[in-house]
DNA sequence: TAGTTCATGAGAACTATTCTCATTACGGAG
DNA sequence: CTCCGTAATGAGAATAGTTCTCATGAACTA
């Protein structure tokens, strides 16, 4: 029975305005930024509230520092992701899905869940960069 | 110039001995209960250094934890662990990286790495927590 | 409107990992 | 075989991200 108050309402406002992947600090920033006062542990309760519900997609960067964003496709999907600008595009694997399942079969494995990102830069910031050097 | 010591030998020699993935951590614990005096920070300085030579191998698990464990294959690939034991089942997925490659390319993307790692409960012990319920 | 209970804020606490820096000890030169 | 320069180590402090605690505040419900 979860509660609707005004933080929970401005984290989920938030992620609706923004597109792509950003850390719970991030997160937090931003809507500082926006002038809602939200605390640091509460945001990162409503994510999890929210992921836990479905609405809150998240995967967890390079780092191991976990990044949210609302989840637009409905079915259970994967991410290209900017390691520079963080831009995002959810790619529908069904190619990837079918072999994780096959593999895991194969190996008696049951109750199999997968991990599948992919980073790179993405066509302008790879530009970008080669410039720099 | 990398130098060889006493704890490069220890660690090297302990992932020797040992399958499987264990965090920074837990290798450090093993040293320690086989008798050998090795820092916590010096295991995972080693590790880093094992992990740049290629002789290691590292995921990270979905709780964000690093784990590794002695490179088997030599080339890049991915992984089938078990959840609840540890026991790990290398993969070669050549399929997965073509797909990797391909899909990157399409999107404009450049210097593009992946993570692709399967959790599950191994034969073992999906039967044994079958039990349990 | 009153009361129950879930949610929040603030900061402490935790975990994994990295860094600092004084001290130690490889390993090549002589 | 010893001497030395320098990379490696140990111990603990420092970081970063995240979770927990607990007193206080605000949503629903009757």
């Amino acid at each position: 029975m979860p509660r609707t108050t005004r933080q929970r309402t401005a984290v989920a406002d938030l992620l609706d305005g923004v597109p792509d992947f950003h850390s719970a600090q991030d997160l937090h920033r931003m809507l500082h930024d926006r002038g809602e006062r939200v605390a640091l542990a509460t945001v990162y309760r409503t994510l999890q509230v929210l992921t836990d519900l479905g609405e809150v997609d998240s995967v967890r960067g390079p780092d191991g520092e976990l990044r949210y964003r609302r989840c637009e496709a409905e079915a259970h999907h994967h991410h290209l992701v900017c390691r520079s600008c963080g831009t995002t595009v959810e790619l529908d694997a069904a190619a990837v899905e079918a072999w994780a399942g096959g593999i895991a079969r194969a190996h008696g494995f049951t109750d199999v869940e997968h991990t599948v990102e992919l980073f790179g830069l993405c066509a302008r910031c790879g530009s970008r960069s080669a410039d720099a050097r």
